[in-house]
DNA sequence: GGTGACATACTCCCATGGGGAGTACTCCCC
DNA sequence: GGGGAGTACTCCCCATGGGAGTATGTCACC
């Protein structure tokens, strides 16, 4: 490396959106909340130190423009930048983690009360459907003709994904909540579901 | 709040297994390793440090115990612990949020090769089936009887989540490595897969 | 009874990242 | 010509990630 730093995950998941094409940071910002932030989420102010150290690393170069007084950069991509992009897309990374502030409050759930839980679910079951409303219009943006065609594909699998894991969770949320209406005030003995867990057992036919 | 720092959610999370009986600080890194770091994950490092902010907040008490020369804390819950757990379960914390550098690669995948998409989704699978065994695995040993019966039935809600998740990851994994089997070599222009977009708008039948 | 290997039981520290506050200019509408 | 939304950033504190380091206890096996 050029000198310094080490390029991050989120040092490539900038110079892949500059691969598209140049933008400035505030752009950068804006398309990485607007898309990437679903499942690679990171605070904009670090986001706008990415891209400087793209430029440091030689991925990258930065071009001050002016409109009036005020200043804005603008980073485009360097031919060294789109061979290090493709060097790390041939390598494999982290697997998908989740982290699920909610969920946590449904494993406590025994210590609280069966409303509590039954609120959780609820804002769970929103959250999700407010997901697949966005994703629903974004997909129908696309069906329409957006910005990117060449990206569509991609996006398109990226979506899917998307909306396969918002579905999921609203399914769910709304199986726990059956469940858990049933259940008794005093949730220190609860009945146990033999066939959900008996579901995830099967999922490894395998298991002896 | 008794002095000194606010809990935070993590301080919650180790409240809450604390609230299950008492534990040393190494039996607790642990349980949290083994269950709740699957949608919490925390450094190992940090969470020594929950069990003092407990005892600080008044949430927890710590006994230290000694096996010949070797000195180890085990932290018991308070009354006042239990009260401030049930007061955060009544409140209702952020959505499930989602971190995936596969998926990350797969936003980007037309700078790379098609090969480099495969072997991403491959590798996604794979870790998606490991965690179906996994899960299968603690599923089966519940069935047959775990150390804590009165938390079969919140773990098994949880469980089921985590459970769909992973089959949700397993099978878009197939269809997604199906789809890019048969793309051409190069990347810049690639069939759109309209029925995948359609599917996704129809998430929201509402909308227009 | 000696000696690894593994489990238990922590402490310390640096760099990174989260997240919010703050500044200032520009464009557009009323 | 005044206000508000959008553009374009900078700065800084503190929490967290993540790895290195230290030491003791237990058990199997030769």
């Amino acid at each position: 490396m050029s000198r310094g730093q080490t390029p991050t995950t989120t040092s490539y998941a900038t110079l892949g959106l500059l691969a598209v094409q140049p933008w400035s940071t505030y752009e950068l910002t804006n398309q990485i909340r607007r898309s990437l932030a679903r499942f690679w989420p990171r605070a904009a102010s670090k986001l706008y130190e990415e891209p400087r150290k793209l430029v440091a690393l030689g991925y990258a170069t930065a071009e001050t423009q002016h409109q009036g007084r005020r200043r804005r950069t603008v980073y485009a991509i360097t031919p060294e930048g789109r061979r290090a992009l493709a060097a790390w897309l041939a390598t494999t990374g982290a697997p998908p983690a989740l982290e699920s502030e909610q969920l946590l409050r449904v494993f406590l759930a025994d210590q609280g009360t069966r409303q509590d839980l039954l609120d959780t679910l609820a804002a769970t079951r929103a959250w999700a459907r407010e997901r697949a409303v966005v994703d629903a219009a974004i997909a129908r943006e696309h069906l329409g003709g957006g910005p990117f065609p060449q990206r569509l594909a991609v996006n398109t699998l990226v979506g899917r994904y998307l909306s396969d894991m918002s579905e999921a969770t609203e399914r769910w949320a709304d199986w726990a909540s059956e469940i858990v209406r049933d259940w008794p005030d005093d949730l220190s003995e609860l009945p146990v579901d033999t066939d959900a867990l008996q579901m995830i057992a099967d999922r490894d036919p395998a298991g002896r």
